[in-house]
DNA sequence: TCGTCGATCATCT
DNA sequence: GATGATCGACGAG
């Protein structure tokens, strides 16, 4: 059981995506602590991916898509949905993987959506930023040996620019 | 079971 | 002033 460190974070967001499955995501927050796996994402790219926060540029809301891999980025979506990326690749890159599904430990309960995933860890903007790579933050990943089997790779949801990309990934948890 | 639509607000034009 | 990396409710079939 470990922190995954800043260089994991620090490749490409596909690449990134694709490593995450299986990790599991870990928030502390007081006395309370809340950790699921992570069975879902999507690749989000810089400003070529029109689908992408990060398209038209760097700004007040989405800068940490622009710092290097391994930073938190939380934004409100339709006026009502908290969902929960990490930055990846070379600060300057802009991209981040969103974590779009998760199974919660240890109760094994299964979140499909990153609405959901956003309001099961109580995400808001204030997690936003986030170094999450440091031994003093609240939020990290962890590898405890989880894999997926029958990962599936397909084109992105719920977006209505860039379709064509297969940059969703996804599959369901093997063993320990 | 499936498709359509309303909620609701920060961010950008 | 328009819009969106969504979800859940509701009505039709």
């Amino acid at each position: 059981m470990k922190m995954l460190p800043q260089d994991f974070f620090c490749r490409s967001v596909t690449t990134l995506a694709e490593e995450l499955l299986g990790k599991v995501l870990i928030y502390e927050q007081g006395d309370q602590r809340k950790q699921a796996i992570i069975t879902e994402t999507e690749a989000y790219g810089g400003i070529d991916d029109a689908a992408s926060h990060a398209h038209k540029g760097k700004t007040p809301r989405n800068w940490p898509m622009y710092e290097q891999g391994g930073y938190s980025y939380v934004y409100l979506i339709y006026g009502m949905h908290h969902c929960f990326n990490i930055s990846a690749g070379d600060k300057g890159e802009g991209g981040a993987v969103l974590i779009r599904a998760v199974t919660t430990l240890p109760d094994e309960h299964v979140l499909t959506g990153p609405g959901r995933v956003g309001k099961f860890f109580g995400f808001t903007r204030a997690q936003s930023g986030y170094k999450i790579t440091e031994q003093k933050s609240y939020i990290w990943v962890e590898d405890w040996g989880y894999t997926l089997e029958n990962v599936q790779q397909t084109t992105r949801v719920g977006i209505t620019k860039a379709t064509d990309k297969m940059w969703r990934y996804l599959g369901t948890i093997a063993r320990r």
